[in-house]
DNA sequence: TTGTAGGCGTTATCAT
DNA sequence: ATGATAACGCCTACAA
C-alpha cells in the first residue's frame, strides 16, 4: 500500500507515482492514468506523514481550546475546522480543560506533530513556550488573548466599544439602577467588557453595582441573578459579560423573583449564542463574528511570508437587538 | 532541532537520544541526563511524524462529526478528546457539514494521515470506504450507526427501551392524547426512538399523532410544536426525539399558545443537554452517557488485538426526571 | 549500556 | 517526461 507497490503494479518508477499525486507536476497523461488505475486497485492513499516530513510542512493546524462544549466555543471551532478543511488543512483538537499549565502542554504536542500553526482560543501560553513555538516554526494565532509575540497574530474584538454601547442602551431606555454581572475567569475579553462598561458609567456619573462569581456559565448566572436581585437597591438593568451568564440571570429573575423582562429588568449579554435567540430568552446581545474570526486566521495563515512584526486584527461584534431591553423613554 | 543535533551537543549517539525519549528503553542515568539537558537547551521535541512513520502507528485518532456546534455533539467531542489525550493520543477533527459524501472524504483524509482509528459520530460511510479503511489498518468506531463491519466496533444506546419508558411515563401520568415529534434526519437512533414509541403505543392500542419536520434543531421544534398544537385534537403529551426539538416545542406551547407545562402539556426529550436543566425548561429526558461512550471507544482502541469479529457495545441512557411531565394519576 | 547501519514512505535533485 | 539517488527524522535490530 505504498508508492513502491503502486509503481510496481503500474510498471513505472516511484517518482512517477509521486508526481501523479503532486498538483502541478509534469506527468504524461498515459503514465498518469496507469498510476491512477493501479492506485485505485490497491487502495493507495498518499502518506501525509512522510510527505510532511520531507516538505517540512505537515498541513496540520492545532486548535487549542477549553470548554469546548460551550455554545460560543463550539461554534468557533466549527467555523475554524470548516475553513481549515476548505483550505486543504487538517485540524487537531487539543483540549485544555484539565489543568492550566496544559496550554503549554498543548503547544508542545502541536510542535511534536510539526503543526504548521496553532490557534489558541483559551488560556495564555507562557512566554517561554511562545518562544519555543517560534523557534520550531510554529505560527501562533491568538484569539482574544493579550500577549503578543513575533511570528504571531492576534485577533481582537471591539469589546470595549460594545460594552459602552450596552451602557448607552440602558440609559436611553430609562434604566435607573445599573448592574454588571461577570465571572471570575478574568480573561482579557471579559475584563475589557467589564472595565469599559464601568468606565463609561463613571464618565456619566452613574453608579454600577458590580457582582462577580464562579466560572463563566449558566449556573453562575443563576447565582449572580440571585445576589443582585435580593438587594434592597435592586437593579433594573444588568449587563452580563456573556450570554450564558445572561440566561442564568434572566431565569433567576423570572423564576425566583417573578420579575418580568424587560418590564421589571433589562438584560444585555454578549456572544449571541443560539439560545439567546430562543423564544424563552429573546436576549439583546452582541454577535461574535465567528466566520470573520476564522477567515482572518485563515488569511494570515495563507500569507506564508512570515512578517517579523506582530500583527493585530480588529473585528467588530455588532449589536443584535431583541426584547430584553425595554424601549421606553425615561 | 533534530535528534542528530541533540546527540552532537550531548556527545552521544543518535540512538541514545532516541532511547531517552522512548519509555522503557535502557539508558544509563548519566547519558540520559546529558541528553535531556542538551534537548532542553536546543528546544528539541520528538518528531511524531517521523516516529509514526517507522512505528506504523501515528497516535492520531480521527473524529468525524457533523453539527459540531450542537450541545450533545460538542459534549461528546469534548469527552472523546479528553480521554484520547489522557491516553496519549491526539484527535484530528473532521467536519462533515458541507456535503453528505464528505464522510467518505473524511475517512480518506484519516487514512492519509495514517490515523490509528476513526470515530464516526455522524453520517454513514459507504461500504467501499469501510473496506478501504480496513485494508489500510484504520480501525473504525461507529457511534449510533447501523452498518457493521469487521475490524470495527459499534456503540449503541438503548434508544428503543428509553422510548418505551417515555410512553409508559406519559400513560402513568394520565395523558390522553399522545404525540411524537421528530426531524427528517432519519439517523438510526432517531428512527429507533420513534419506532419503539409507536410500537409500544400500538401494543397498548393507543393512537399517536406523528409529526416530522426539518433538521434536528430548535427551530424545527418550534414548527413541530405549532403544527401539533394547532390541531383540533390537540395532544396533551409530546415525545420529542431530541432535547433541541423539545425546547422548541415547549417554547411554541408557552409563547404561541399560552400553554402551561406540564399542566396543559407534558414533554419528554432525549439527550439531556445542558439547556434541559435550565430553569426555563426543566425538561424530563434521557441522559446520553457521553463519558461512558468515550470510555467504551477508548477501551476498544487500547485492545490492540484486532478481533476479527464485529463488536457491539450497548450502553444505557437513563431517565432524568424533571418537571415537564405532570405527575397526576389518571 | 552503547554505537552502527538499515529502513519507514515521501519528495527533490539531477541526469537521461 | 522519466528514472535513479539522496535526504527528511526517527526507531530498532545487531554487534560491540
Amino acid at each position: 500500500m505504498s508508492a513502491k507497490d503502486v509503481a510496481a503494479k503500474a510498471g513505472v518508477s516511484r517518482a512517477a507515482v509521486s508526481r501523479t499525486f503532486t498538483p502541478g507536476a509534469s506527468v504524461s497523461p498515459e503514465t498518469r492514468s496507469k498510476v491512477l488505475e493501479a492506485a485505485e486497485a490497491l487502495g493507495y492513499e498518499v502518506n501525509h506523514l512522510a510527505r510532511g516530513l520531507i516538505r517540512q510542512q505537515s498541513g496540520i493546524v492545532a486548535l487549542v481550546v477549553a470548554q469546548l462544549a460551550t455554545p460560543y466555543r463550539s461554534e468557533l471551532v466549527r467555523a475554524l475546522t470548516d475553513q481549515l478543511q476548505a483550505a486543504g488543512k487538517v485540524a487537531i483538537l487539543i483540549n485544555t480543560d484539565r489543568s492550566d499549565s496544559t496550554v503549554d502542554m498543548a503547544l508542545q504536542q502541536a510542535i511534536r506533530y510539526r503543526a504548521d500553526a496553532a490557534i489558541v482560543l483559551s488560556g495564555m501560553p507562557e512566554r517561554s513556550i511562545t518562544e519555543l513555538c517560534h523557534r520550531n516554526g510554529l505560527r501562533l494565532v491568538l484569539i482574544n488573548r493579550d500577549d503578543s509575540h513575533t511570528s504571531s497574530i492576534q485577533i481582537r474584538l471591539n469589546d470595549a466599544e460594545a460594552a459602552r454601547l450596552g451602557l448607552i442602551a440602558f440609559v436611553r431606555s430609562g434604566c435607573k439602577k445599573l448592574a454588571l454581572a461577570t465571572s471570575e475567569a478574568g480573561t482579557p475579553s471579559l475584563v475589557a467588557r467589564e472595565q469599559s462598561f464601568l468606565a463609561e458609567a463613571g464618565k456619566r456619573g452613574i453608579d454600577v453595582i458590580c457582582e462577580r462569581y464562579g466560572p463563566t456559565g449558566y449556573e453562575s448566572g443563576l447565582v449572580l441573578g440571585e445576589r443582585l436581585l435580593v438587594r434592597p437597591d435592586r437593579p433594573d438593568a444588568v449587563f452580563c459579560t456573556t450570554d450564558l451568564l445572561a440566561c442564568g440571570v434572566m431565569d433567576a429573575a423570572r423564576h425566583r423573583f417573578s420579575l418580568a423582562i424587560p418590564d421589571d429588568l433589562s438584560i444585555i449579554g454578549f456572544d449571541n449564542i443560539p439560545q439567546a435567540g430562543w423564544e424563552a430568552y429573546q436576549l439583546t446581545t452582541f454577535t461574535q463574528p465567528v466566520e470573520d474570526i476564522a477567515a482572518a486566521a485563515m488569511d494570515w495563515l495563507s500569507h506564508t511570508e512570515t512578517q517579523e512584526k506582530p500583527h493585530v486584527v480588529h473585528l467588530t461584534a455588532t449589536m443584535a437587538w431583541r426584547k430584553s431591553v425595554r424601549s421606553g423613554k425615561p
